[in-house]
DNA sequence: TGAAATTAGTTACAAATGAAACTATATGAA
DNA sequence: TTCATATAGTTTCATTTGTAACTAATTTCA
C-alpha cells in the first residue's frame, strides 16, 4: 500500500494545504486560525436572530477548538479591541463575548476575501461533484 | 456565512477526526504519526522492484514532512531497531534508510490494521461515492 | 439547606513543532 | 584546481500546543 492511497494522509495533506493557504487571507489582519475561527463564529451569529454574544463554551463548539485555545485567542483579540466580553450575569463564571465595532468591520473585510479565496478553489469543481464530495465528508465524519 | 460551511474547515475537521482515529491502530506500537509515516514509506518500496533504501529527502518527499521531522523520526526508529540506516558511498552527507527486519514485521502486523481500518470508514460509501471524493481532492490540490 | 460533584474558564507546565544556524559534503564556474 | 554556492542532514532555540492542575461558581441530591 503506498502512502499516497491512504485516506488519513490524502485528507491530512489537503487539510494543511487548504488551511495554509486559506490563512494568508487573514494573517493580513495579525490573526491565527484560531483567532479567526473566534471571529467567524461570532460574525455569523450576527445575521441571524439570535443573540450576538456567545460563552467561550459555545465558541469552543461551534470551532471545535478546545477550551484553552478559546480562551487565549479571546484573551489577544479582547487585548487588540476585536471582541468585547462582559460578565454573565446569570452564570458569573462566563463571560460573554461579541465582535466590537471594529472587530465587526474587520471580519467586514476579510468575509469576502475567505468566500473569494473559496470560490476560486471551487471552480474547476462541478455543484454535483461538490455535493457528492460534502457527503462523503458527512459519512466519514462519525 | 456559517462556519460550517467553510470548506477549509470542513476538511480541517475531518482530518484532525481521521488521523486521530487512525493513530490508535499504531500507537499500540509506540509510533508517533511522522514515525509511522516514514515506516509506511520504506514498507510501501518493498513492493516494487525499487531499492529499499531511501535517503532522508526521499522519504521527506513522500510523506510531506520536513526534514527536521523526518530527521527525528528515523533518529527514534533506529534506536528502536525499526530502521537500519547505512552510509551512501555516493554522497557522504546522506544515508540511506530501510526497514529492519523486525521493522518490517511490524510494518505487516501494522498494514493490515490499517487497511481495515480504512475499510470500515468507508463502508457507507459507495465505490462512485468516493471516485468523486478522490477526484475533487485531487482537483483541490494545486 | 449544605457537602460532594460538576462545570466555566484560566494558569502553569511539559511536549511537539518549526525556523534558523550549523556541519559536512558536493557541485559548478572562473 | 580553488573559491563561491548549493545541498543533506542535524542541532539549537524560541514558539506553539495540549494536558493537567487550579480557581471560582454552580448544580445536585441526601
Amino acid at each position: 500500500m503506498q502512502l499516497n492511497d491512504m485516506l488519513a494522509y490524502k485528507v491530512a495533506m489537503l487539510a494543511s494545504d487548504l488551511s495554509g493557504s486559506l490563512a494568508r487571507e487573514y494573517e493580513a489582519y495579525q490573526l491565527t486560525m484560531p483567532e479567526w475561527r473566534v471571529m467567524a463564529t461570532l460574525g455569523a451569529c450576527l445575521e441571524g436572530s439570535q443573540s450576538k454574544y456567545k460563552t467561550a463554551k459555545e465558541i469552543a463548539h461551534a470551532t471545535r477548538l478546545d477550551k484553552v485555545q478559546v480562551s487565549r485567542a479571546i484573551e489577544r483579540l479582547n487585548k487588540n479591541g476585536a471582541v468585547i466580553k462582559r460578565l454573565s450575569k446569570k452564570d458569573k463564571r462566563s463571560s460573554l463575548i461579541a465582535l466590537s465595532k471594529e472587530g465587526k468591520a474587520m471580519y467586514e473585510q476579510i468575509i469576502p476575501r475567505v468566500m473569494e479565496w473559496q470560490n476560486k478553489r471551487l471552480e474547476n469543481i462541478t455543484d454535483d461533484e461538490y455535493r457528492v464530495f460534502l457527503k462523503v465528508i458527512e459519512a466519514l465524519t462519525p
